[in-house]
DNA sequence: ATGCCTGAAGGGTTCAGA
């Protein structure tokens, strides 16, 4: 366990870590995170120690899976200790049957839920009302945990209309509508607030974006993977940023990490925050809509 | 074209993702 350098934390959604492989280990070798939390992972509980139980081990990390076949799956990744595993959220709702979309351990003194909210779909197809459901059972979930924790992952909302390339892309869409913002909004109010848009309240910053006609190179994307603290661990940031660099070059997933530094003083100075140059988001600016050919 | 990529399963195509 660190106890003097602070500890990193990370939520990645890789789009399949068998896919991700070769973009995934070094990463981690290079940005050092010490509790990683993954979603889409894609893989039963087998399949994934089979594939990286050795390479992560290799590099420290001890590993909490909760996985299925082809769709979904979430781990966490720890070199700080991993105790007190939970798996998804019991008496959850599923669809009909619980799905992997959930992974609670306790790290470093920190209590840390993995999530991979359901996508919804649809505003009117039952989906929807499932990820409504999902998130309100998530937040029973974490209102009865310790009182220092984090929820991190892709929780499928975008919290406001600044966390959309353009809101009017998204009109009738799943990721935006009230309903949503109000179930994540009430999970917040537990206590957990979005440490990225704490650090960068007025920039544009993005965590996903489409694979598709040229998305990313164009940065239109969506802050849909959070960080959210309680005042405890809130209180311990000392930089949170999203890593874009994982998102260039070949085989991406279409989600970029992101990173938060906590300081490992509760009450001390935390000194100054000052992101990696590689990590400035753009200014918010005009953007055009993408036009159908 | 209104799912433009990518991944998975299963089978030469379809579904899902956000």
């Amino acid at each position: 366990m660190r106890t003097l350098r602070g500890v990193r934390i990370v939520t990645w959604n890789v789009n399949s870590v068998k896919q991700r492989v070769p973009r995934l280990l070094p990463w981690l070798d290079e940005r050092k995170p010490d509790v990683v939390c993954l979603q889409e992972t894609k893989l039963t509980d087998d399949a994934f120690g089979a594939l990286l139980d050795d390479e992560l081990h290799a590099r420290g990390y001890e590993a909490a899976v909760h996985g299925q076949g082809a769709w979904n799956g979430v781990a966490i990744l720890s070199k700080v200790g991993i105790e007190d595993v939970v798996r998804g959220i019991p008496d959850g709702p599923g669809f009909p049957d619980p799905e992997a979309r959930a992974v609670t351990a306790t790290c470093g003194g920190i209590r840390f839920t993995c999530v991979y909210v359901p996508n919804g779909r649809a505003p009117d197809d039952p989906h929807y009302a499932y990820k409504l459901e999902w998130v309100s059972a998530l937040k029973d979930m974490v209102e009865a945990g310790p009182e220092a924790k984090v929820v991190l992952g892709d929780v499928n909302i975008a919290p406001t209309d600044d966390d959309v390339f353009d809101p009017a892309a998204y009109v009738g869409s799943t990721h935006v509508t009230a309903p949503e913002r109000d179930a994540l909004a009430s999970l917040q109010a537990l206590g957990l607030r979005d440490v990225v848009r704490d650090r960068w309240p007025d920039e544009r910053v993005f965590s996903y974006w489409d694979y598709r006609a040229g998305m990313f190179h164009k940065d239109l994307g969506m802050r849909i993977d959070l960080v959210l603290a309680s005042a405890p661990v809130a209180e311990r940031v000392k930089a949170a940023w999203i890593d874009r660099q994982a998102r260039k070059g070949s085989g991406p997933s279409d989600h970029a990490p992101v990173i938060v530094d906590l300081d490992e003083a509760p009450d001390g100075d935390i000194g100054p925050v000052v992101p990696p140059p590689s990590a400035k988001p753009a200014k918010r600016g005009s953007h055009k809509l993408p036009q159908s050919p």
